[in-house]
DNA sequence: CCCTAAATGCGACGGATGTTGCGTTAAGAT
DNA sequence: ATCTTAACGCAACATCCGTCGCATTTAGGG
């Protein structure tokens, strides 16, 4: 039942974009009624909340490459390969989270624990001796992934994977 | 006429965000009818549109600090007064440009105006001889900016001045 | 000054969106 | 097996949003 509705939102999503999303297509395609939407999900936010939370990784780790260099490089490709992929649930969570404000909670609960986990990578670069203990984490993030935000979801252009690559390794030297 | 509809537009935008912004209410509030506005700007997102063009100032130019790291702070510091302000018209039409086209478009003329106008301050700082002429100007200015959004719009949390000025200095150190 | 055309005001209408009351079904407890 | 409770289906309803036809005003040209 949940599984179904929430299959088809991604199917809408990929058929009409994040605009075009309605209820009433979700519960055509779904075969659950509308008001069972309404009740449990209350609106188009509020199913894409959910979308992101069935779909995020409880086990996720940040890959081990073995130097800070290699592993914000594969953080940054799993950022890019989230905001390119068709239909970005990403992409259209953050629009929903001009909308409500529990669309927003939801995506700032999702990234501050992707946030929270992804400094394990720092941990491992200080235990390595490449960097010092003193260097903030968060804002290393900032440096290296919030350019595929920017480029690709507000700027709505196109990032080679190579440009992604370019700003990880930036973020690397900055803390050197 | 214009001018009255645009200063509703953002009164409303203070008072109630862009989730609350209806047209009626900015029908009521400047005094023109309702079927006017559908008309001249069709939709909420129009509306932010245009208050977003008028608004954009024609002879804007990088202010001129005499360093490479200066310019970029002073860019930093302009975007991010733009993005703390109550309302922020940028902000709004954000969150408008994963409604309709009309408002991602002109989103993305308005930066690439400013990318554009804003590439003078690396021009400068290879005519001072602060770096080589095949510096990405669009690259480098994604590399400043980029967190400012990410944290300020995306992740909704504040962020200081310092910071702000600390992901300036981490682009102008990456072309040094 | 008058005529024409474009823009605005106005009320009514149609469609989409969200809500409510009620009957039915499904699940769990005793 | 029966009772209880919660979830769901259903249809009717209310509301909001955007559109349309028509009257009125405004601006500009002859």
């Amino acid at each position: 039942m949940r599984a179904d509705v929430l299959a088809a939102v991604e199917a809408e999503l990929a058929e009409h974009g994040y605009d075009g999303l309605t209820i009433d297509a979700v519960a055509v395609r779904s075969g659950v009624h509308r008001t069972t939407l309404y009740r449990r999900w209350k609106t188009v936010p509020g199913l894409l909340v959910d979308l992101l939370e069935a779909g995020a990784d409880d086990a996720w780790e940040p890959a081990d490459t073995g130097s800070l260099e290699g592993d914000l490089i594969a953080v940054n490709r799993e950022v890019h390969a989230a905001l390119t992929a068709r239909p970005s649930v990403t992409q259209a969570v953050i629009g929903a989270s001009f909308r409500t404000a529990e669309a927003a909670e939801a995506l700032t609960r999702f990234w501050k624990d992707r946030y929270t986990r992804t400094a394990l990578l720092v941990r491992r670069a200080v235990e390595r001796g490449e960097i010092t203990g003193d260097v903030d984490a968060h804002q290393l993030l900032l440096t290296a992934t919030a350019p595929l935000y920017h480029q690709l979801v507000l700027l709505r252009q196109p990032m080679s994977r190579a440009k992604a690559d370019h700003h990880a390794r930036v973020a690397a030297a900055s803390v050197h």
